[in-house]
DNA sequence: ATCCTATCCTGGCTGC
DNA sequence: TGCAGCCAGGATAGGA
């Protein structure tokens, strides 16, 4: 699923075919992909204008947009579950599930999404969409200190904390289960009980599991997430807990397990992450 | 404040 | 073989 590591590598490998490019039209195939906005309006803040940036926040991508060196709002878009963004030669066959195509002065940028969680939509103002985003882990605006301070400010279960989008922007499901593995800590430990050395070594791993995933582009273990060049990622081969439930643990050998947690898989080794003591 | 559930969707899988 | 039913999951909304 496209967590951040794997909309960095859509944004990087986009950029060179899509930079300088200027829209020249836009196909919306499933209108809901907009997310509300119209057709019209999304017709109106794209055509004519041009892609200078190919950026990402959190897990959106977001493409600065310009009209005669002046600033012209963005286009921004989220994979969601099973979107793909890609530029195509303008002849090539649609893919199978294309949603929002646009026709660019060199090729076109394609939106292909089976599932149709995905959203794609023009911005005017950059600070409305991303209000209530958290920060970046990879940013320079949080370090151990202030994320310790951010998990002691809070009283929820680790797992469902990290994945929330205005606590911290970017992790998914994949990435939390590993970074908690990484740390020793088991998913359902209460925030505000999480000691500050251990609160330091989880952001560290965060960070560390985020980096390695992106050297690697990603994590490509189902049909979905492909990288704009038609290539999968290769970090799902360094996995230590996601989907191995039922394999023994790389570290002590223990069988993990796998649990639901706010509706969402939780895999994790029941020895190195050990329960937390009575309620968190 | 936090938790829980439902919603959006489809393809792939299971079980009969 | 066919088919019904279930599952995955990011974000969000509404209710407890």
């Amino acid at each position: 699923m496209p967590e951040l590591p794997e909309v960095e590598t859509t944004a990087r490998l986009l950029e060179p075919d899509l930079v300088g490019r200027r829209i020249r039209g836009v196909d919306v195939r499933w209108p809901r992909t907009l997310g509300g906005q119209s057709e019209h309006a999304l017709r109106e803040g794209l055509v004519g204008a041009r892609i200078t940036t190919a950026g990402r926040r959190a897990k959106y991508l977001v493409f600065d947009l310009e009209r005669g060196r002046r600033p012209a709002g963005y286009l921004v878009v989220h994979l969601r579950m099973s979107g793909r963004l890609f530029v195509a030669p303008a002849r090539a066959a649609e893919s199978s599930h294309l949603r929002v195509r646009l026709s660019l002065d060199r090729g076109v940028l394609d939106f292909d999404d089976v599932r149709k969680f995905g959203r794609f939509f023009f911005a005017a103002d950059r600070d409305a969409v991303f209000a209530s985003l958290g920060p970046e882990p990879l940013g320079d605006e949080l370090d151990a200190a202030s994320f310790g301070r951010a998990l002691r400010s809070r009283k929820r279960m680790l797992k469902p904390l990290l994945l929330d989008q205005t606590f911290l922007a970017g992790l998914g499901n994949i990435y939390v289960d590993e970074s908690l593995f990484r740390s020793g800590l088991h998913p359902l430990r209460r925030s505000d009980r999480v000691p500050q050395a251990a609160a330091g070594r989880l952001f560290e791993e965060i960070r560390a599991t985020l980096n390695e995933a992106i050297a690697r582009e990603g994590s490509s273990f189902d049909s979905f997430y492909r990288t704009p060049t038609g290539q999968p990622g290769s970090y799902q081969h360094q996995f230590l807990v996601y989907g191995r439930d039922g394999r023994p643990c790389l570290r002590c050998g223990r069988t993990l397990v796998k649990i639901v947690v706010g509706q969402r898989g939780t895999h994790f080794c029941t020895r190195c992450q050990p329960a937390p003591r009575q309620r968190g």
